[in-house]
DNA sequence: GACACTAACGAACGATCGTACTATTTTGTG
DNA sequence: CACAAAATAGTACGATCGTTCGTTAGTGTC
């Protein structure tokens, strides 16, 4: 009973690994059984099916944003600096080592946005759940008078997300040096617009 | 002679959009066989291998970008006038109908940017080109005195990424009915601020 | 209408996929 | 130490993968 979880504990934090590399399709029970030195059936019998493995595999990388992103930045103060702090985390996660091909949710996400199943309705949720996290903190920097009270929460999160999107791409795609400092212009523009939001989304449906 | 280049067109035509369905390594041959009542060896004598398949497909993606997007947004009048269009059929061609499955140059994007190739060369040569035009038509806008003279356009054009990124991820995955709404907004807002970069309180509603 | 050439087909290949069974080993416990 | 339970291995299955080969059907040219 104790062996059991502990190895489905090492074949999980493997197969995330692989999974950021291959995507969740290519990731296959033959392959992961012979990088960990197990047969197939054995590896199999911990998990009753793929979709199971995709799915836990998910879950464990859920587990380990809470642990390396959110959790800590939970640990500065409520306001701007903790919006800091979770984006700064973030865009660390996205460049881990220990997700050597990239954020799974981002995998996740363009791969699964259009296969219904579990493994989507879970990543579906873990985005939802993740950037009304983003909008809660911006909502607690316009209490503590951070932000201006005007500034669209949901909205911000909404561009965060981008900033991270296009931070990733650039530097794992385009592996471009300045993709940090893209980054950081994006972030600290958007700070910037959210201290003084003297109207933030009027003066649009200027001309044609 | 002629009638195999047009087969091979109404191939690649179906391979594009059952790509963007289920990824690039997913476009397996016997499905597009199947899909187009084709024998499976009639078809891949169209292509020597899976990967010029995979080539081909992206080449043709990149057409059909720039019929869609580019050429017609080349008809409106340099400037800031030209940045919305571009924006605007961007936007378009992420969630058009004829892609089912998304914009095939994000999926390849995260799927191939760990996997060493030409198929993933050919896609950092498409996303460096796409970004150089979206700079080099912020760089006109400047020109024409739409923008400020301070405007970074390298990171206009990494921002308008962020923005459609975000776009396609809350649209495609998680079926925001605000996503254009959000993503519109966030447009407004970097183009207000590279009307006027330097000072950050003028925004008036000048322009030609 | 014969002829060269291209396009499409059918069958088969070795490999690998996910999964189902049955054994065998390993583990924790009384 | 024995013994039940849990963990792992072994083998086999039907499907499907990309690819090869030899053959048939179709096309365009003199």
């Amino acid at each position: 009973m104790r062996k059991g979880e502990q190895t489905r504990e090492t074949i999980l934090l493997h197969a995330l690994r692989l999974a950021t590399k291959v995507g969740f399709e290519g990731l296959t029970i033959g392959r992961l059984a012979d990088d960990l030195k197990l047969s197939k059936s054995g590896l199999f019998a911990h998990f009753k099916s793929k979709e199971n493995l995709q799915l836990q595999v998910l879950e464990i990388a859920s587990r380990r944003f809470v642990d390396e992103v959110v959790r800590p930045a939970l640990a500065t103060p409520r306001g701007e600096r903790r919006v800091r702090a979770l984006f700064d985390r973030w865009l660390q996660w996205e460049t881990s080592p220990s997700l050597p091909g990239g954020c799974p949710f981002v995998a996740a996400a363009t791969e699964l946005d259009d296969r219904p199943g579990p493994a989507r309705d879970y990543v579906v949720r873990s985005q939802r759940d993740w950037l009304e996290t983003l909008a809660n903190t911006a909502r607690t920097a316009v209490q503590e008078g951070d932000f201006d009270s005007a500034v669209d929460c949901e909205q911000l999160a909404h561009d965060l997300n981008g900033i991270a999107l296009a931070y990733g791409q650039a530097s794992r795609l385009l592996k471009d040096p300045k993709a940090r400092a893209r980054a950081d212009a994006s972030f600290e523009a958007l700070i910037r617009r959210a201290r003084s939001a003297s109207s933030p989304t009027s003066a649009g449906a200027r001309r044609r």
